[in-house]
DNA sequence: TTGAAAGCGCTAACAC
DNA sequence: GTGTTAGCGCTTTCAA
């Protein structure tokens, strides 16, 4: 039996030197030719490459990788790639990446505990030439140890500070959010939001939110006021039970904005089962543009996440390139889709019946 | 200038030797102590790691990978993260893997040339210890590419044969929703399926899936009608323009099968748009137990998305540890979730109105 | 229990 | 243009 062990070669790849034998060079024309980098004749490549394809061969990842310093992977970073926004954001970039011939490590960071071990060991380190982190709850330890990488890194969602980033504006997201239902004549417009984490350093997308939305208020006289905001919640079920709160406090607000259209969505489903009318009796936004939206009829603010994805990638790629250099904040548009769940409020002298 | 470019050393990484050196020993005792294999004083052990905390020390995946011949990675192919099932599949498995101490290189391929152009390089060959793909139409040639990779190696969602798999029993599956709405006295009852790929070798679950709905029609003694099967759907557009198709037909059915929860929320989309009754005219069952399937009060069968990524990275685990061997299909049970889409058809004598 | 030495498979200077 | 020579930073026999 030990003999059957030893006879079966762990899968037979070829090295570099079964090609340089087979096309008659050394293996340093072997390696030149097949990257097209330093000068081969024309026909010593081509013979190489009729070698390399006759053994099939491809380098070794990691031999080339220990010898050049170079990876051809770049990491990707994200808190909970379940959920649509993530999931999409990652599919823009990964696609793009894999475009220009890079492989993609993904890093699922979906809390504290996992973030801290992750930025510890960082095993980013020698196994990545970039890294694209998203939206994410970062403390100072956790960006100083991705700086300290010293190698290209790009934010998607969220900036901080000095790191280029492709994002929307999320105040501005809001802003419009806020002035849609202003427009409509609404006074009394609750906000949902999302998880407050005060270790953030870096995860500003949610406050920048919160404050888009206190400026549209202001900016049309209204005070912001604290029992209409509610905050903590995460996902659907989330929205859900913030809007139960908003319900079941003294007034119930006439509109509602969510942080982001999970929430709104959330918010729908407790209205829905509550039997509240809506727009009837509560308007309610959301942000994202989630591909449900359009399903429950959502007004939202659209923001392009898969392209906000492949800008990112982008972004990347010309930082390893050393096309581009520095600090950027690449911010994308975002737009108002009006849809069923907005419209004025009621008026006194009409009842809010069915 | 170039002295200064020459002074700054490219990111200073310790090396085993810098470690070996500050404990006094050995690089040999080093990778030992570091790994826990072989044998070491507990003295010089303890030497051994204190030295490495103090410079940050970890080994260079590369330098080790090389040396021992693993990676400590294992590759995922997917070909929609974006999608729901995608997304959740692929953290469930990511997170089994991190936790194991694996990371997880990704490959998204949406398309056939995608793939084509993967199978055909096969970037996974000395990249990754093992192997996870996702329910996904492959040819019989990448099934072939897969295993020449001698590595573990198992499928999530659909069977190939001799290649471990963790997924649902999409045929009973299917032919619960399709008794549901049996029992509920329906007869015509329509199937809305997802694209027929005719390259397909693996990706069986979508024919399972119409095989169960039409097992389960003949089991009641009821004949399939072609003309209430509308295939090649996808996503939430492919369901409402399937569910467009159906209406269009000769009789509306009564009930509709989705082959998974997002082609129903689509097909919701579209009855509602055309204001025809939910459950009053038409019932609606999907298959998934999306997020989404509870706002939408959406009748389904729910399968454990995120656990069946944990399980399938089980599998992979413990046939990376050699635990396991040998071909495996883990069938995890689905159950069937009544909401407000399905209900009993509407008798002659009383009319469908609102 | 520990160390010395020989690679793992490639790339990058440097000669020719 | 092309080959030679050193490594890259580890792991792994094999001796001691």
């Amino acid at each position: 039996m030990p003999e059957e062990a030893a006879a079966r070669p762990r899968s037979r790849h070829a090295s570099i030197l079964d090609v340089a034998a087979l096309a008659g060079v050394s293996a340093a024309t072997v390696s030149r030719s097949l990257r097209g980098r330093g000068s081969v004749s024309p026909t010593t490549r081509q013979r190489v490459l009729d070698a390399a394809r006759e053994l099939s061969y491809s380098a070794s990842p990691h031999a080339s990788g220990l010898a050049s310093g170079r990876t051809t992977t770049v990491g990707i970073v994200a808190p909970f790639i379940g959920r649509w926004y993530f999931a999409n954001a990652v599919a823009g970039a990964a696609d793009a990446l894999a475009e220009a011939g890079y492989d993609v490590l993904l890093y699922h960071l979906a809390d504290a505990a996992a973030r801290d071990r992750f930025f510890e060991r960082m095993p980013l380190a020698r196994r990545v030439d970039a890294v694209l982190t998203m939206t994410m709850p970062l403390t100072e330890e956790h960006t100083l140890a991705l700086r300290a990488l010293d190698m290209p890194f790009v934010t998607l969602g969220a900036r901080i500070p000095d790191v280029p980033c492709v994002r929307i504006d999320d105040a501005t997201a809001m802003r419009t959010a806020v002035h849609h239902l202003l427009h409509q004549g609404h006074e009394q417009i609750a906000m949902i939001a999302g998880i407050e984490d005060d270790r953030q350093f870096g995860f500003l997308s949610s406050a920048a939110r919160r404050l888009g939305y206190r400026q549209a208020l202001r900016a049309a006289g209204l005070e912001p006021r604290p029992e209409l905001s509610v905050a903590g919640a995460f996902g659907i079920e989330g929205g859900a039970r913030a809007m139960a709160e908003l319900m079941a406090g003294p007034t119930l607000p006439t509109a509602v904005v969510a942080e982001y259209d999970e929430l709104a969505i959330g918010a729908l489903r407790t209205l829905r089962q509550a039997s509240v009318a809506v727009p009837g009796r509560v308007s309610v936004v959301g942000l994202d543009d989630h591909e449900m939206a359009s399903v429950v009829d959502l007004t939202t603010v659209a923001q392009p996440v898969r392209e906000l994805g492949a800008r990112a990638a982008q972004l990347l790629l010309e930082l390893l390139d050393g096309t581009l250099a520095g600090d950027l904040d690449v911010v994308v548009p975002t737009r108002l889709v009006v849809r069923g769940t907005t419209a004025a409020p009621i008026v006194r002298a009409v009842d809010g019946g069915c």
